[in-house]
Formats: structure tokens, sequence, C-alpha cells
DNA sequence: CGATGATATATGAAAATTCATGCAATTGGA
DNA sequence: TCCAATTGCATGAATTTTCATATATCATCG
């Protein structure tokens, strides 16, 4: 890097996790818009995607954590995804105050080929850096997640 | 690391960061609003708070793409902030299609305060890590921003 | 067994954000 | 010098998100 940093929030790590998060994907965002979906319908279909998405679906507090949304803006979202036909929604037979989400064989086709293009957008994106480095990073920003509350 | 990823976005660099993002500001949060400012009031106070904020002012775009939030969405927040008192608003005598914003004495004095406790959290945030590693993850993630547009 | 506390989600109202667009100002080229 | 293209921002309408709260269900304890 050139210029050593002259703001607080150049070097504020905060921040930066903010920027790069933001500007990874922005670059992907115009595949995602392509396919009809938006930021937050990605994410939401891509965590149902595999695991527990393909046996018994999740219950909206679970995916809300999941994709970083708010308990009522996960439900109202899910809600016009259900009616655009990309989940179905279910009642948990086990605890009839949940609700279960899954994905719709509509959902589940767009979000393959998403997540094909969003790994090779991956490979681009780290090609300057060497597979150890790429491990790193992740393990790194696993530990900033994990963090036990204070 | 224990597991191996078994999900797709377990693995994904854009939700890594999306998540690592979310969590290292959901611990700050509570602080910023307790000073009475919102998520994107503190990104723009700490934009604003030395290097062009401490002479001439941002200009909205300027500002706009620096706290990542879209044009329209920028000139309402500043607006709200300008009848808060903690920015002020003025036309550019170099170009009057722009308007600068500055923040103002109170919101110098609110975002000091933040920037301490936020130097404080990042500290504590960081300690089971390097100096070494750090000053990397940091590189790393500006490398990540300042892709040339494919 | 019943009451209480906790959990999970849905909903309405309010606030914030986005989209599309219009207007004013600037720039650059003919 | 003039005009077309571009830039910068403000605004209204629509959409999304948040907040506060209500309701239903489950778990625990006396």
């Amino acid at each position: 890097m050139a210029a050593p940093a002259k703001r607080f929030i150049d070097d504020y790590l905060s921040y930066l996790l903010a920027r790069a998060s933001h500007a990874v994907y922005k670059e992907f965002d115009q595949q995602v818009r392509s396919a009809g979906l938006a930021s937050l319908e990605w994410r939401v279909l891509a965590t149902l995607s595999d695991g527990d998405g393909s046996t018994g679906g999740m219950t909206i507090g679970e995916l809300a954590q999941e994709v970083l949304a708010k308990q009522p803006t996960l439900t109202k979202l899910i809600q016009r995804m259900a009616d655009a036909g990309w989940v179905s929604i279910g009642a948990d037979p086990a605890d009839a105050r949940r609700t279960l989400v899954r994905a719709n064989a509509r959902g589940k086709r767009v979000v393959a080929r998403l997540i094909d293009a969003a790994r090779a957008h991956e490979t681009a994106l780290l090609a300057g850096l060497s597979a150890r480095e790429v491990t790193r990073l992740k393990a790194v920003l696993r530990g900033l997640v994990r963090r036990p509350a204070a």
C-alpha cells in the first residue's frame, strides 16, 4: 500500500470490513439482479441451498440470524418470496410457534446457477493471493464472527 | 477451525466478509446508539472527522461513496443530520451543482468520543492476533476494495 | 395440573432506503 | 460562442426495513 492512512477510517477495521464486503458484493450484484433476485433474496436462497435446507428447512429465527436480517424484515421477505414462488412456508410439527422455510424447485434452480457464478467470481477475486493466504483470511474472518459476547 | 465447511456459504468469502462486518459492528452499535446516533450517522461523522472534513468539507457524492450509501439516501440523511445539529450544509463556491457537508462542533464532539471508543474496541477485538497479522489483514481488505473494474 | 415466564413469529405504523426523474450547472468540442 | 453531453443533487412515489407490540405456543416450577 502506498500512502499511509491519514484519516481514522482508513485504518479502522470495522470500516475496512464494511468497504471490502460492499465492494466484493457490488461486483456480483449484477448477476444476482439478472437472475431476478435482490441481495437479501440471494442470501436467503444461498443459505437454504444445502445443509439444513435440503432436509427439513430452516426456522424464521435461524434464517434471520444467518442472513443478517432482523426477524420482522425476514418474515416479510419470506412472505414475498413465497408469493413469487422461490420458497415454501410450512409449520414445524415439533413446535407450533415456528415457521419452516424451504427453497422451492424454482428457487433451487436459480440459486444453483448463482452459486456456480459466485464460485467463479471468488476465484477471480482471489487470484492475487496464495491458497494459504486465502485460508488464513477466511479463518480470521470466522474468528471475528465467533467472538464470545463480552 | 473445527468442523470443515459443509454449506456453500460457510466458505464463501463474500458471506464471511458480511458476517464479520456485521458481527464487529454489532458489538460497537450499543455505544453508537448511546451517543444518540444511528449506524449511518456514525459513519458520516467518522468520515467527516478529519482529512477533508477538517478543511473544506465533503461533497454529497464523495461522502455517499465513502459511507457506502446511495446518493438520495445520503442527501436525505444529511438533511436530517443538519436539522439535528450534527452537520452543516453549504454551497461549493467552485461548483454550484455541489453541496458541501461539514461536521458541526456538536458533531465533532460526539464523534471524537466515539472514535476513542472505537479504537479501544478494535484493540480488544484484535488482541488474539499479532501486529503483523493485523497489518496483513488490513492490507488484504484494502486490496479487495481497490480492485480495478472488470 | 395450573400458572408464569420465555420463545417464536406476524402485524401495523413509522422511518429509512431505493428508484426514477427533473432541474441546474459545468464541461468539452465543433 | 453555442450547444450537446455529462455531472451533481433534490424530490416524490414506491418499496423495504425497523420498532413496538400482540398472539400463540412451549417449558418449567410450585
